[in-house]
DNA sequence: GTATTTTTTTATCATTTGATAAAATATTTT
DNA sequence: AAAATATTTTATCAAATGATAAAAAAATAC
């Protein structure tokens, strides 16, 4: 049974957790280093490691930190109506989250890139299943005649990639447009463009 | 004056920045160790260091030689006729490139996740020209009203996320999908359904 | 086939990095 | 306030990592 956790601990956890992703999300598991990390949180590294026991367990945590907030932020959208509506709406949940958490996003970048050591089961097992019934979703869409006939995998890897790119990319998209996703009008002109692309390739004409 | 290159140079040369492109792809500059390539490139370190004198000098080599596959592939593509004929013509390019150079696109993804401490300038200067360019063209293809009013430079960035993910992401799509684009129906399939939906948003009705 | 040059190996370093132990300090409980 | 607990600092390691020097081996030139 776990002690309840301090109130230095409370605070101190979460200054870590805000580091880490910072570093992870630049640098990967590999690349970042304690060291950074505790820099960047403003202690030293054996405090740091008071906290965390090992580098790895850095690492665990914020995965896991990112993934809580992932999964509530898919449990912010829903199948609610239309084909347009439900696909409007995704768009509308992912591209938030890319701007609310574009370390998380990236994180999960390096994560994969390194060939997804940690979360390759749970890519295999939970993200397919829910990438299986988004599947379904929109195959029946297809077959009712609802929206044009797309390949329903690709589309969501479509708004997946676009959507995390203004996250994974920022540094490049601002070099660009001087702009990133916390700029408003960039954010809404971004948003109005995906959706208007997307929406225009899936749906029939009215 | 640099002498000629030997056969044997030639060869161990590549081998290095074969290794090294695989290795950096996976771990970034930061987390691949000159360890690591060594022994994928099947020699020892110091024998490597021979060829290349730090490891900054190895990186730099495999984004040189990234960089010209890519302004290569480039090169390949033309603004030929119709927007619909230049779209699709570009996204065939782009998504070449990630089927043939996977590992370089990851070079390039984790580069830019780094903060592009490298290729900042290049981007800020030679890609924003480039992109400068695509976004003239495409203007004015809306206010010829050859397309509909989208704006450019998302529509640009969308290409991208959408081609760069199929290489980036290869390994989340190969545990969702058991497929690469490596498989030749999985391309044509991400080839027809990305075309298809962009186009589709794009292109007026006929 | 010997001399010369190139390549590879062996041995070795100095830093960096992940991690620990123990002492010192601060906080909380009683 | 004293005792108990939690936190932070100082000192220190062993392993990993980027890099070098010099000797040995192999390839090439003559």
């Amino acid at each position: 049974m776990q002690k309840k956790r301090s109130r230095i601990q409370i605070i101190n956890q979460q200054k870590v957790l805000d580091a880490a992703t910072d570093i992870f999300a630049k640098y990967g598991f590999r690349g970042g280093t304690i060291d950074q990390i505790a820099e960047m949180a403003g202690m030293s590294k054996p405090n740091l490691l008071y906290y965390f026991k090992t580098k790895k367990e850095i690492y665990l945590a914020v995965l896991e930190q990112t993934l809580n907030k992932w999964l509530q932020c898919l449990q912010d959208w829903q199948v609610t109506g239309t084909p347009e509506e439900t696909i409007s709406n995704y768009i509308d949940t992912k591209l938030e989250f890319s701007r609310n958490h574009a370390a998380g996003s990236r994180v999960f970048a390096n994560e994969i890139m390194e060939g997804a050591p940690i979360l390759k089961t749970l890519l295999g097992e939970d993200l397919k299943r829910l990438v299986d019934e988004d599947t379904k979703v929109i195959k029946g869409w297809v077959k009712n005649g609802d929206i044009r006939p797309i390949d329903p995998i690709h589309l969501i890897f479509m708004i997946w990639a676009v959507t995390q790119h203004y996250a994974d990319f920022e540094t490049q998209i601002e070099t660009l447009t001087g702009k990133t996703l916390q700029d408003e009008d960039f954010y809404k002109q971004a948003k109005k463009t995906v959706k208007q692309i997307i929406l225009g390739g899936v749906l029939k004409e009215s």
